[in-house]
DNA sequence: TTATAATTCGAACGAACGTTCGAATAAGCA
DNA sequence: TGCTTATTCGAACGTTCGTTCGAATTATAA
């Protein structure tokens, strides 16, 4: 019999193995309660022994799950973009009516913002924490979303033939959603139906009271 | 002659000793720097050898000029809430119209966040880095900001007998207003003005359209 | 010039960082 | 039961972190 000899461990092949497997499990256990630790301290003041401390696992554990700190933070950051585009599509599935459409974005994107609120901040707070290759699948995503919103906003222009930046209402529009993690309050402020419902009306009264061609004067 | 005898320097007493000494002035500078650093790599992913690096200073000089970086983020954020309060106020000074407030409130916003972007990205991203003290006077001063806004709010409600949550309305004009960073481009973007323009169309028409004790209905 | 105060810096401190390694344990299947 | 694979971990690695110290340098004023 030959002398013991070192054969090299194939290491780290998982990633994604089964649908559910006990791997998969365990790793979206770490997802979660990672996510919440970056949403406290952000990316770069989470250290991966806060990371460990808040799932439960070893340090040295953590990196049998995934093989860096940034791409835990692409992992929680592709499932967070994923889960809310799928829901999307599927609630818009049914709605042709294009301020129905629209309102319907702007409900999924509440709704999921609040009821993941951590996940959600650490999506929009840490938007330039990944390098170069994760950085940019992340920064497609988002484009891909905004494109859907644009062009939700686009058919809804023509079909009441109204005159205003489709661009300047989108980002408007992103701005007053995205800003709610630093202030929604369930105690003080309504419920998502009814936030969604009223940041409907803002938006879309707002840019509905100048009619094609017509400029409202202020003076 | 006796011998020797050290004296215990009185460290650090200066932080703020004359206006516009040379101290003064070389702090503003490092401010100015650090900023910058701040705003690309956030508070903690900031270090110290990084922000020396950037204003030409050595590591162990920067401590002369400020006792932590915990301290410089303090300084950063308080010189930029207490000028951008400032010129409000000033701007607000012979305004008494009600609508022509609200748009001047939006306009030094604006006009501050995109010349100072880098300043107002630190301000806004950064506003829970601060631990206990530094961050109890920021997170007042920000109170104090957005009270001034809601009572803008509130007159402008009363003048024109409208029915709206002046906290919706408030918050969301700070949203749309703070997401700016993460979008504006000047070779695409309108100019300031016009751009204070078009958020102040989206929020007062958007609330207008709801007079008291009527419900527009969506159907 | 000389004395004093203001400013700057090289070198180092201990602590915390992300990551790795090989051994130890648990699970799954024969 | 034993054998194999999957999972977990303690201990350590080299680096970088924020901060400190005392000495060196520069400005100020006499």
């Amino acid at each position: 019999m030959a002398s013991a000899v070192k054969i090299p461990r194939p290491r780290r092949i998982p990633v994604q193995v089964a649908n559910g497997s006990r791997f998969d499990r365990r790793l979206a256990e770490i997802l979660e309660h990672a996510t919440e630790v970056f949403c406290e301290k952000g990316y770069a003041g989470a250290s991966m022994r806060d990371l460990s401390r808040s799932s439960g696992m070893s340090l040295a554990g953590m990196y049998y799950y995934f093989e860096s700190k940034e791409r835990l933070l692409y992992l929680i950051q592709k499932h967070t973009f994923t889960t809310i585009v799928e829901r999307l599509r599927e609630r818009l599935e049914g709605v042709s009516h294009p301020e129905h459409r629209i309102r319907v974005f702007i409900l999924n994107h509440l709704q999921y913002f609040l009821t993941n609120q951590k996940a959600m901040k650490v999506l929009s707070h840490e938007d330039d924490a990944l390098k170069n290759g994760f950085g940019a699948e992340i920064a497609t995503m988002k484009r891909e979303y905004y494109r859907i919103c644009r062009q939700l906003m686009d058919e809804f222009k023509q079909a009441r033939n109204l005159d205003f930046s489709s661009r300047m209402a989108v980002l408007s529009l992103f701005g007053m959603m995205n800003w709610i993690y630093t202030w929604y309050n369930p105690r003080v402020d309504a419920d998502v139906a009814e936030l969604a419902r009223q940041m409907g009306d803002i938006l879309l009264d707002g840019i509905c009271s100048r009619p094609k061609g017509k400029r409202k004067s202020h003076n």
